[in-house]
RNA sequence: CCGGGGGUCGCAUAGCGGCAAUUGCAAGAGGCUGUAAACCUCUCGGGCCUCGCCCUCCGUAGGUUCGAGUCCUACCCCCCGGACCA
């Protein structure tokens, strides 16, 4: 496998690769970064989805940065507001899920650097919040507004002025660490391309490859994992499927839609098999999506889907394809995929409920439940 | 600062002197399905020696009333518009 497809393996989009084919054959270091607002627990879309992005990149050598957001938290309004809570949850909690979730995908933490965004900011003196007004004085209002990712609600809803600048900021932080490849998920990718075209306009830290050019950061954005509760509109009549992604994608937010990393074995099940899942359907499907996505989604993966002889008996996929196929004709029943998913699941976290098992980062664990709670 | 609109059970909505308070969504319990969804029933401020009674409620504080989300007064907060172009 060559470079180029092993960094971006499980990547959804990566814009451009020709950019990155050329940092990766060019460049002799590499910086990735990806940013988190410090939000509540941590589910399985940053845990897994994100990390085996991040594993992949740092197989071929980049290094990665891991921007924990406090200050874009404030402006969403996260955790309250509250700017202590938020960097205590930081630098505890969030942290350790991060590290927890790359060593349960077989990465080594060590490769990981964390970043708290107030004391990056802090580092940079008057420079960051200079890039933050450069930025801006190269982007329209209107462009702005469009590259708010509202997270959940009702887009009309007023905005406060703050979350016009945090597409800025993400910008902002891409230069400011001089970053190659920002990372996000799919919803992000606006503000990733607002970078892109700002990047050569800007004088205070425009981002150079090692000859000097100018060159805009590649982003690169994994998949967003489908929302386990049931969309509002019935995918039957949804003239406009786009939408109903969207809607599906955003469910997520929703309470009881996520798994969360630490989720214990029978939560698990639980939510597995109260998920939403159509028969013979495989588009508008979260458990096939996740079962593409965090199950088979590599090439020497088995999984094996243990059900009664009067159901068929033990069956076992190496392919998407080759389960959609049967789910498809009805030859794989629902309830024989989601056991198997959920097993699955429940094995793959092993090693994050393991990490949080010691007395210390239990307590953390606790505290951020409370915090969940309260909320 | 001025003008207008508004603050009701998680969200959204009724209500305009008799209300524990309408409706939708969400949520929860159950029924039907080899899953979920859809569909149907019930619950959804709290408490109880249980269906009737008690407590607490409609931004906050007072007031008028036998009785107030509902009227009056003051205050707080939110939204929309105006403000300057001498």
């Amino acid at each position: 496998m060559d470079k180029l497809t092993q960094a971006t393996q499980h990547a959804e989009e990566v814009i451009t690769k020709e950019d990155l084919q050329a940092l990766l054959e060019k460049n002799s270091t590499l910086n990735h970064y990806i940013g988190f607002e410090i939000s509540g627990k941590i589910h399985l879309g940053t845990g897994l989805m994100c990390m085996k992005v991040i594993k992949d990149l740092n197989a071929v050598g980049v290094k990665t940065h891991i921007l924990l957001a406090d200050w874009h938290t404030w402006i969403n309004d996260k955790l309250g507001g509250d700017r202590e809570m938020i960097k205590k949850v930081a630098g505890g909690y969030f942290k350790e899920g991060m590290i927890a979730c790359y060593k349960a995908i077989g990465g080594d933490p060590s490769e990981l650097h964390f970043v708290l965004g107030s004391e990056l900011y802090e580092s940079m003196s008057n420079d960051y919040w200079a890039t933050v007004i450069e930025i801006s004085k190269n982007t329209s209002l209107a462009r702005m507004q469009r590259s708010i990712s509202i997270l959940g609600r009702s887009e009309q809803d007023s905005v406060d002025f703050a979350k016009l600048i945090y597409p800025a900021m993400q910008a902002a932080d891409i230069f400011i660490q001089n970053i190659h490849i920002a990372h996000a998920g799919t919803d992000q990718r606006k503000a990733h391309v607002v970078a892109r075209d700002v990047a050569h306009h800007l004088t205070i830290h425009p981002l150079k490859n090692d000859i000097g050019e100018i060159i805009k950061p590649v982003a690169i954005h994994h998949h967003l994992l489908l929302g386990l509760a049931k969309p509002s509109k019935s995918p039957q009549n949804v003239e406009d499927k786009r939408e109903l992604w969207t809607e599906l994608k955003m469910s997520k937010s929703k309470p009881n839609s996520a798994v969360f990393i630490t989720d214990s074995a029978d939560v698990i099940k639980e939510k597995i098999q109260k998920a939403y899942c159509p028969p013979q359907d495989v588009e508008f499907n979260p458990i096939i999506d996740w079962v593409k996505h965090l199950v088979l989604d590599t090439d020497n993966k088995q999984f094996t889907i243990i059900r009664d002889e009067k159901y068929g008996g033990t069956i076992s996929y190496s392919s998407i394809e080759d389960l959609n196929r049967d789910y498809m004709s009805g030859a794989l029943y629902p309830t024989d995929l989601k056991n198997a998913l959920a097993d699955e699941l429940i094995e793959i976290l092993r090693p994050v409920r393991e990490h949080f098992a010691d007395t210390d980062r239990h307590q953390l664990l606790s505290e951020m439940d409370q915090l969940t709670v309260t909320r």
